[in-house]
DNA sequence: GTGAAAGCGCTAACAC
DNA sequence: GTGTTAGCGCTTTCAC
């Protein structure tokens, strides 16, 4: 049904290896431009495809990337995703998807496939812990693995400047003249929460404040709402601050339910301006918040491993001020 | 480096077939424990992995399905994939991840990558036009190829019951005492849209009544947006529905800029109950909408991809009534 | 129960 | 300029 090279060949009256020279444009200079239109032709006559898993076993190379998320409904990694399809999209490269489902297990077994699949290289977002044999596995075939947004011992990683950046938020406020002031922060394991929660002590402690409260929340909505109730139930705070936005959102939904009017009763800030994209210019109040540039990360991370480049990526961010800090509203 | 069914078949002192068998649990009965035992052990001492691609050439099989959606960062499409990855996952396939960002010459490419990748299967969420040659190629091949969400001749669809759906959320609308209603639906040429906008257009018809407007929009927040301010500013109407929810939000922004209250002055509804998952229970008013079980019909499709199942399946959806239509205010 | 040998479809030396 | 040949790593008859 399906013709081969030799049958292209055949039917152009040459060798197949003419035939695989015009597919691969090698030597094309070299050749008699009649016969490579007669190839051309034979090729068109019958519809012929080269076979992948051929050319991947003669060539030794698979032309193969993966792609392996905690969560692909995830706004934040289906930016991602999009940014290393875009990227492989361009270069030729074919693009698996994975989806950890936040499951070390599940991780595991995946980057187990990608190595079966003898991809060129991995684009890996890291659920808290990862199988160090699964990694180390990877590593030991020379799986090109390359992080993005999270950080872990001996890979290089594409990520925020998350501390930075969480600094400068935290400057923003003290600015604003908050004082007593709690943060949820994210899963204790990941270098993104924890990169956060530090730059914002960081400018606390320039400031020689501390945090009013400190809860750890798992960056979802429900967890950032669950940590704010506790807050606002048991302590004094003028201001709560999420390691992300979702979770911010949580917070939102907190202060609403305690009848607290934002900002003008509690102040409220997240981090990445993501998962709210579409709704953007709809939801009220607009959050206070730090914009990640996901989609370039997911990109810029393709990019360097498609082009063997070893080194790490701190991408910058920018203060995003909302409607839910006092200076803001008394602004507009 | 990397080890060969050979090295492994030396390394136990047995032929490569035996490997192989082993592998592949052939005969597995027939052979000698002790035997097998060997081989294993040959197997872990040299960290073993059979090549993906030889076996594929050998076997004539490659167990990789092909998932083509206008847009992964769309919740909606996020969702399907995910439907879709999970089934995979669990019967030892692996997904292409292809976006077409609507674009149906993007769409085309990644059509004959698919093709070229020889994947056993395709689910597609096709553009308004795909494009009919690359389509027929996948046919000649004897591609299997399924739709979800929409409809496109020819080719067998895991879909929504949008029309039977939306003629009932048309009809509890009229229930509610609304009469002036405007429809702002999809793009002309996708199913969904159409068979949604049919079905409300029946609900009214039953009721001896007409739409008092109609738009198109494009399935997006900012057309959403766009089309229902133009109805506030020119038309009279006491209600307005989108074709999806993501419009719906920008009819309630478009509200929110005229000055209007939801459900006191307009009334506001959608379809799909998917892009807000996360804020459900956050965003004010809560929308009256339609649930469209997108992750089973990805799950779903994608088993019929794997078992050979040929006919089309059409999945139930449930009205979601919210706060933005009067009874459910009042009714509080 | 296990081995020998052929061949899946392609590409890259090496001839000529 | 183009053809011949070998072989990538695996599975599967067919022997014995």
């Amino acid at each position: 049904m399906r013709a081969t090279i030799r049958e292209v060949a055949e039917h152009a009256g040459v060798a197949p290896c003419t035939v695989s020279r015009v597919l691969n444009d090698h030597a094309a200079d070299h050749m008699r431009p009649e016969t490579k239109e007669r190839v051309l032709a034979a090729i068109r006559a019958l519809d012929y495809t080269p076979v992948k898993a051929a050319q991947r076993l003669r060539r030794q190379r698979t032309h193969v990337l993966g792609i392996l998320v905690p969560d692909i409904t995830n706004l934040y990694f289906a930016l991602l995703t999009r940014g290393v399809e875009s990227v492989a999209f361009e270069r030729g490269y074919t693009a698996l998807i994975c989806d950890s489902n936040h499951e070390p297990e599940r991780e595991a077994r995946y980057l187990d496939m990608l190595l079966a699949e003898d991809v060129e290289g991995v684009l890996l977002v890291p659920t808290g812990r990862p199988d160090a044999r699964a990694m180390q596995r990877l590593a030991d075939r020379g799986v090109r693995v390359i992080l993005a947004d999270r950080r872990l011992d001996g890979f290089p990683v594409v990520e925020a400047d998350n501390r930075a950046a969480s600094q400068r938020l935290g400057e923003h406020l003290l600015g604003l003249g908050y004082a007593r002031i709690a943060y949820v922060a994210g899963p204790a394991d990941v270098s993104t929460a924890e990169d956060r929660l530090r730059g914002f002590r960081d400018a606390l402690r320039h400031a020689g404040k501390k945090l009013a409260s400190l809860r750890l929340g798992t960056f979802t909505f429900e967890s950032g709402f669950q940590c704010a109730r506790e807050i606002l139930q048991r302590e004094e705070v003028d201001a709560i601050v999420a390691g992300n936005d979702l979770m911010a959102f949580g917070v939102l939904r907190a202060a609403e339910e305690e009848g607290l009017s934002v900002p003008g009763d509690l102040g409220v800030a997240g981090f990445d301006h993501v998962p709210h994209v579409p709704y953007a210019t709809f939801l009220r109040p607009e959050l206070t918040t730090v914009e990640v540039p996901v989609h370039e990360m997911g990109r810029e991370a393709a990019r360097r491993l498609l082009d063997g480049e070893d080194g790490s990526l701190r991408l910058t961010t920018t203060l995003v001020p909302g409607g839910t800090c006092i200076a803001q509203r008394s602004g507009k």
